[in-house]
DNA sequence: CCATTAATTTTGACACATAAACTAATTCTG
DNA sequence: CAGAATTAGTTTATGTGTCAAAATTAATGG
C-alpha cells in the first residue's frame, strides 16, 4: 500500500529527460530526429538542447557528416551527443575477495579500473562502507581524479538488496542481516551513492549499453556461481515490493530436491548454478570439477558428467520456458560469466526452451547468450550510476546562468 | 524494439488524471486530501476539480458530514465523488455457451446484467463480433438504455489475446487463429471497444475495486477450469511483448508430464486446473468427478482423490512460490470460481508456498483467496472498461463551455 | 460577536510547450 | 552561377498547467 506525497514524477522536467535519453540512446542524433522520436516539437527541442548545451551536458559535432547524410538536399543536420567530461561515475562491485571500481564518463566510456583486495569475506557494515569509499578514492587517484570529481557511486552487491530503500536484507558481503547500507555509504562519500542487487545492475547495463537498448520488456539472467535475474518491464527495472524480485536461482524445480546454499531444497541453483553442478558431480563421484571440466568430461563421454549436465539443462530450460510463459518478454539475455561457452547455454537448451514455451503465430521471445568476463558486474554498476546521475542532472535547474 | 512517435503520454493532462484517480480510489474525498495525496497544490486541485465538476464527471456531497469530521475547527471540507451518471460502461464476457453483459455506471455500480446464449462454441470473427454487439444492445434495452448511451465496451476473452493490439492469437471462442477482432468490433459499435484476456481483466477488477486497491505490485491468479494470471506491476497491467504474459496454467511443472489441452506436456493446468484434476482422477479410476466431488472424496478418505489432490497441491504451491521468488509482489490474489472452498486453495497450500519461497525479515507476500461466482469475468471487463473510458474523459478537452 | 482555525478560491507570475513565421545552409535546376 | 527547392534549426507570440501567496469562506470556541 503506497500512498502519500510522491512529488517525484514532476511533469515539468519531463521534456529534458526525454531529450537526454534520446541522445544517449542514439549516440549521436540531430535535433529533427529527437523531435521525431520523442514527439516533442522542434521548437521545444531547440530550447531544451540549448539549455543542455549551455550546461555542458551535451555537445555539437559537425566535422563528421556521417555517410548516410551525403547527398541530402536541404540544410545539413547538426548532430548532438553527450559530453563525456560532463560527469564522472564510479561503478563498484563487491566480490568475496576484492572490490572492483570502474570509473566511466558521462557517455559510459571507461576512464579506468581499480581493484582493491578485501581482508575478509563478510564484513561489518561500517568496515564495508569504508572499504568501498576507500577503493573508489584509490581508483580516482590512480586515474588522475579526485573523489570530489565523482558525481555518483553505484554499488552492486550479491544478495537480497532493496535498492529503492538502500537496504540489504542479506548479502554474503556483510556479517549480519538487515543492514541499511546506503546511509552508511552516503555519510562517507561526497556524492550520491546508489545501492543495488548485482543482477539488476547487469540488466541495467544491457538496457543502456547492450542488447536491451530500446527494448521495453526483457529479462537478463546471470549464470555463474549462482543464477540471478534482472527484470526490465515497460522500460523500468522491476525490483519487487521488498527489492527481492528475480531470485531465479531459488525458484524450485523439484519437490524436496537437492539442498541449496540458501538452506532450502530443490532450488534451480542447486542443480544448475556453478556450485550446484560441482556438488551434483561430486556426489556422483566426480570430485573437484569446474564447470569447464564438466563440459569437457561430458564431451569425452563421461557418463556422470552427461547425467549431471543433462539434469541441469532440463531444469534450466524449464525455468527459462516458464519465464517466457509468465512474462512474455521480447528478449531474454543470458549473461554468462565464461570465456567462450557454458554447458547450460547451448543451442539445444534454447531449442528446448522454445519447445516448452507457449507459442503463437508471432515472433517468439529472442534468447541471446552473451559470454562476459568478471567486469560485467562493475559495468552494470556504472550503467545504473550513469542513469541516476543523469536523472539528477535533469532535475537540477540551470541556476546561475549569467554572462 | 519500440521506437517512433509515441505522442500518447501527454504530460500536460497529467494532473486531471491523477485527481480523478484519487477520487475514484477514495470513493469520497475532500480537495485538501487530494492535494495531500497527489502532491498537487491546493490551487491546482481547485482548478482541476472545478473543470471536472463542470464536465459532470464528479459531484459534490455536503449533507453527510461523515462521522470523523465532527468536532473539527475551521471550514468543513467538502467531499467530492465520481458522478455515476457521467458514463455508462459495458463489460462483456464471452463463455462457451453464453455471452454475459454487465452494465455499470462511471463509479462501477451495477446497472444491470444480461445473458445471451451462443449458438456455437467457436464462431467466425464476424459472427462473434455481431453477437457481442447484439448482446450489449439487448442488455441496454433491458435496462432502459440505448447502445448509443454506452461510452465504452470491454470484452474479455479466454485465450491468447493481445489487448494492446486488439488481436486474438488464439481463443476457444473463435474458429480460427490470428484474428484482429478489435476492428471488427469497432466497426459494429458506436463507441470504443476494448479487448483483453479475461485473467488480465480480473486483475484490473482487483486493482480498481478489490484487494489490489492502492497496491502497486500484485498478481491475480484465476483458478477454475484453467489457471490464468494477471500481472500488475508499478500500478500498470503488464501484458507482455505479444500480449501473452501470465499464461500460468501452461508453465511446466514436470518434464515430459501429463498431456495438457494445449498439446504440450507437464503444464500446471494438466494437474491442477479443473479439467486436469478430472483427467488425473479419471485415469486413476475415479470417473466423472467434479472438483467439488473430488474434495469430498478426499475428505471421505478416498486414496485416489488424496493422491490426485496432493500431487496437484504440490505443483500449485511450487508454482505460486516461484511467482513470489521471481516477482516479489506485495500481494497475490487467488480468484477462485467456487462457492465456498477449493481443494487447491487451502491454508496448507498457502503455508507450503511460504515455506518454498525465499524469505527475508520483511513482511512476506500476502496471499488472499477470494471465492467468486461466474460474474467475476464480466466484472473484470467493466473495471478495465471504466479505466479506459476514464482515460478518454481525462484526455478530452472541456470544449464548448459557455453560459 | 469576534478570534481562531482550516478549506477553498482567487490572483499574479512563471515554466514549458507549441504553431507559425523566420532564418540558415545546403543541393538542384535551368 | 543565380535563384528555386529543400530541409534544419531558431524566434516569436501565445496558451496551458502549475504554484505560492493572499484573499475568502465557513465552520468552532470563547
Amino acid at each position: 500500500m503506497r500512498e502519500a506525497t510522491d512529488t517525484a514524477n514532476d511533469p515539468r522536467r519531463w521534456g529534458r529527460g526525454r531529450v537526454l535519453r534520446a541522445i544517449r540512446q542514439a549516440g549521436a542524433i540531430a535535433r529533427v530526429d529527437i523531435a521525431r522520436q520523442t514527439g516533442i516539437s522542434a521548437a521545444t527541442v531547440t530550447a531544451l538542447t540549448a539549455e543542455l548545451l549551455s550546461e555542458g551536458l551535451i555537445e555539437r559535432i559537425h566535422p563528421e557528416d556521417r555517410a548516410p547524410d551525403a547527398g541530402r538536399r536541404g540544410r545539413p543536420r547538426e548532430a548532438l551527443r553527450l559530453r563525456g567530461e560532463a560527469r564522472l561515475v564510479a561503478g563498484v562491485k563487491v566480490s568475496h575477495r576484492v572490490i572492483t571500481v570502474l570509473l566511466v564518463d558521462f557517455t559510459g566510456a571507461e576512464i579506468g579500473l581499480h581493484e582493491a583486495p578485501r581482508a575478509e569475506i563478510a564484513s561489518a557494515p561500517a568496515v564495508l562502507a569504508d572499504a568501498i569509499v576507500a577503493a573508489t578514492t584509490a581508483a580516482c587517484a590512480r586515474h588522475g581524479r579526485r573523489l570530489e570529481d565523482v558525481s555518483g557511486i553505484c554499488v552492486g552487491l550479491a544478495g537480497q538488496v532493496d535498492g529503492a530503500r538502500g537496504h540489504v536484507h542479506w548479502s554474503s558481503a556483510l556479517d549480519r542481516r538487515n543492514v541499511d547500507l546506503a546511509p552508511a555509504l552516503a555519510a562517507r562519500a561526497p556524492c550520491p551513492v546508489f545501492l543495488e542487487n548485482d543482477a539488476n545492475l547487469v540488466a541495467k547495463a544491457e538496457q543502456l549499453f547492450g542488447r536491451g537498448r530500446g527494448v521495453d520488456n526483457f529479462l537478463v539472467v546471470t549464470v555463474q556461481h549462482g543464477i540471478g535475474m534482472g527484470v526490465i518491464l515497460g522500460g523500468e527495472l522491476h525490483r519487487g515490493a521488498r527489492g527481492c524480485s528475480g531470485e531465479l536461482g531459488h525458484s524450485k524445480v523439484v519437490s524436496d530436491g537437492a539442498l541449496c546454499q540458501c538452506g532450502q531444497r530443490g532450488c534451480l541453483e542447486a542443480y544448475a548454478g556453478g556450485y550446484g553442478l560441482r556438488m551434483r558431480a561430486a556426489e556422483a563421484g566426480l570430485k573437484d570439477m569446474s564447470v569447464e571440466d564438466l563440459r569437457q568430461a561430458e564431451a569425452a563421454g563421461d557418463p556422470v558428467a552427461i547425467e549431471v549436465l543433462s539434469e541441469a539443462r532440463q531444469h534450466f530450460a524449464r525455468v527459462l520456458a516458464n519465464l517466457v510463459t509468465v512474462f512474455d518478454p521480447e528478449l531474454i539475455v543470458l549473461a554468462v560469466e565464461a570465456e567462450e561457452g557454458h554447458p547450460l547455454c547451448t543451442p539445444e537448451v534454447l531449442e528446448q526452451v522454445r519447445q516448452l514455451s507457449l507459442s503463437v503465430d508471432a515472433p517468439p521471445t529472442e534468447i541471446d547468450v552473451q559470454f562476459r568476463d568478471d567486469r560485467m558486474w562493475a559495468e552494470g554498476a556504472t550503467a545504473y550510476g550513469i542513469e541516476r546521475v543523469e536523472a539528477l542532472a535533469v532535475e537540477r535547474r540551470p541556476l546561475g546562468q549569467s554572462a
